[in-house]
DNA sequence: AACCAGGTGAGGA
DNA sequence: TCCTCACATGGT
């Protein structure tokens, strides 16, 4: 049965905000959106400002697309609030309507463990072969899809079959991180209850004297919580946004710092944890609350180059 | 054939 | 705290 979301006048793009590299299980088939949300298929297309929508459980209702696409959210008054330079200006107008999304945190977790050192093709692509040999099979419509395996489900899985997915190296990191939440030694529904510093201590840094979570550094924790636990002020510096960071945005930085972010870009050295730090922390102030959502427009401009009008 | 991709952990100065 | 290196793999 075909549903519908009403946007009541609020920005939306689907296909910017599906392709912009904060999830990675969504496909368009025949021209609809399509992906497995909570044991169930759905499938989404966009007509104008409204949202046609049919999915294979109840539960796969409207109430939980808005909340996932967060639509209920002010997006005008975001943009008023990031809007600083000619350089957002210019990616919103772009990407008009591109929203941060609020996604499972487990499977966010695990595919931003995954996302080390790699390209967003190939996360898809072991994303995919980890569902496909460790998720449940979801008939609709005639075709099958897999679920996102549970935390235990990966936690017991030997680190060969794991490795046998293209993950390589980090096999081992997603069977740790794996362990601890089915060990219930972390709780991730609870970081949307924290503020950012400590929900991202809870991700990375030193709790009780020692390390929580094996294969999250400050990166992948700032895109866990961005995209999953509604901590827009976060703002993940990758080499992308390292490379927007010194062609545009040096005035904000000592030249110290320019220098390290060019370095980085041109791979001759690493940030350091305090680079980092420092580098995000410059631009969470200059952006404000909603920093995450600059970074975001930023981000995919970055990658989609050839699109500039000017 | 090198080089790159939404980085991170380990080891040593 | 900083620097260097290894890490698996698929795509150019």
């Amino acid at each position: 049965m075909e549903m519908y979301l009403d946007l009541l006048d609020e920005p939306f793009d689907l296909g910017h905000t599906l392709d912009s590299g904060q999830v990675f299980r969504w496909e368009l088939r025949n021209g609809w959106w399509t992906a497995v949300m909570r044991e169930g298929v759905v499938r989404v297309k966009q007509q104008g400002q409204s949202i046609a929508f049919s999915s294979s459980s109840e539960g796969l209702d409207a109430k939980l697309l808005r909340r996932y696409f967060r639509l209920d959210e002010n997006l005008v008054r975001i943009y008023a609030e990031i809007t600083k330079d000619e350089h957002v200006t210019s990616a919103i107008q772009r990407y008009y309507g591109l929203r941060l999304m609020r996604q499972d945190p487990w499977e966010c977790l695990v595919s931003f463990v995954i996302a080390t050192n790699t390209n967003i093709p190939r996360i898809k692509l072991m994303v995919s072969n980890l569902c496909s040999r460790f998720g449940r099979k979801i008939e609709f419509e005639s075709v099958e899809y897999k679920s996102f395996p549970e935390p235990d489900v990966l936690a017991e899985a030997s680190l060969e079959s794991l490795t046998q997915c293209g993950l390589g190296y980090r096999a081992r990191f997603v069977k740790a991180v794996a362990e601890k939440v089915s060990a219930r030694q972390v709780f991730l529904d609870e970081l949307s209850f924290l503020d950012y510093e400590r929900a991202k201590a809870t991700l990375i840094e030193e709790v009780l004297g020692r390390k929580t979570l094996l294969g999250i550094g400050r990166k992948a924790a700032d895109c866990i919580l961005l995209f999953s636990a509604g901590k827009d002020d976060a703002f993940p510096i990758d080499v992308w946004m390292a490379s927007v960071l010194a062609r545009y945005y040096p005035s904000l930085f000592e030249e110290r710092m320019v220098q390290r972010l060019q370095a980085h870009v041109a791979k001759k050295s690493r940030l350091t944890a305090k680079d980092y730090d420092v580098i995000s922390g410059v631009m969470r102030r200059y952006f404000g609350g909603h920093a995450g959502y600059a970074q975001q427009y930023l981000f995919h401009d970055a990658r989609n180059p050839g699109r500039h009008t000017s």
